[in-house]
DNA sequence: TATAGTGTTATCGG
DNA sequence: ACCGATAACACTAT
């Protein structure tokens, strides 16, 4: 399921596939995933309008579009959110389908759109679609994503310090707070500190500046070798995350708990 | 049948 | 006011 590798597969999606395209038809009738808006009122928002542009920080993601016509009218902002299971799938006019690579337990069959919550009809024929499960995804015009922290993909020194320094939260649940910065899920933060040798319940306050530049040189790695190997899945602490999994280092056998509300897994010998 | 879950957010309590 | 913990959300897979 989606962290920051997952949804910038995504966006290469939308930007290889949606753009520029007259927008025909709009579903927005999942009332749960289009959460707050009226029903049609996002339909009625982008029909006859092209999108523009893709953007993602961390986890979200927004499309711009262009209005009707002739003007250069910059239309609405359509935000998207992937939540736990949410997948983006173009289709093209003839049928081929495209999505981001499989991230599910069982992949999704070509043509099983059993789970579309919201969807793009183009005027050629083809289609966007948000394929989620769990529906906990969201589509929304004008997203507040100025609330988010800077995208862990690109994350300065300084600004990573800024985000961490502060506060008395274990240090797990502060590299899940999305307003600290944004894109870290529960399988990468599991990664960055077993690759950081930190244990999980540490607290912020407790981290040296050695320890903080060091988790985020350990950050950019995991998140860009996340991106590289195609997803969370491919990180070496998340094959080992199951009850009787051992740490790839020296072999212990990985402690399971809860912190920051989350299951997580931690080598007991060597993050401390 | 019961439970866990890779995300977010409102609400509660210190 | 700030900060962190918790429950709720909707649904599937095991």
């Amino acid at each position: 399921m989606p962290e920051l590798p997952e949804v910038e597969s995504a966006r290469a999606v939308i930007a290889g596939g949606a753009l520029g395209r007259r927008i025909a038809a709009v579903d927005d009738s999942d009332r749960y995933v289009c959460r707050p808006h009226a029903p049609g009122e996002i339909a009625q928002a982008l029909v006859g309008a092209k999108l523009t542009e893709a953007h993602r920080r961390g986890k979200s993601m927004w499309v711009e579009s262009v209005g009707a016509g002739r003007s250069r009218r910059s239309g609405p902002t359509l935000g998207l959110h992937l939540g736990m299971s949410g997948k983006i799938v173009i289709v093209d006019p003839d049928g081929d389908e495209t999505d981001g690579g499989d991230y599910w337990q069982r992949g999704r069959p070509p043509g099983d759109f059993r789970f579309q919550r919201f969807g793009l009809t183009f005027a050629d024929g083809g289609k966007m679609l948000l394929i989620d499960p769990r529906r906990l995804g969201r589509v929304r015009l004008d997203p507040p994503v100025e609330r988010l922290g800077p995208d862990a993909a690109a994350i300065t020194a300084g600004e990573f310090r800024a985000a961490l320094g502060r506060g008395t939260a274990p240090v797990k649940a502060r590299l899940l707070d999305q307003t600290a910065l944004a894109g870290i899920g529960n399988l990468l933060a599991d990664q960055i500190l077993w690759q950081a040798r930190i244990r999980p319940s540490r607290r912020v306050n407790e981290l040296s500046r050695p320890d903080l530049d060091r988790l985020h040189r350990t950050t950019r790695a995991a998140v860009a070798a996340a991106i590289k190997g195609g997803g969370v899945h491919t990180l070496r602490i998340v094959e080992q995350r199951r009850p009787g999994g051992h740490c790839p280092r020296d072999g212990a056998e990985l402690r399971r708990g809860t912190v920051g509300g989350r299951t997580t897994f931690w080598c007991p010998a060597e993050q401390n």
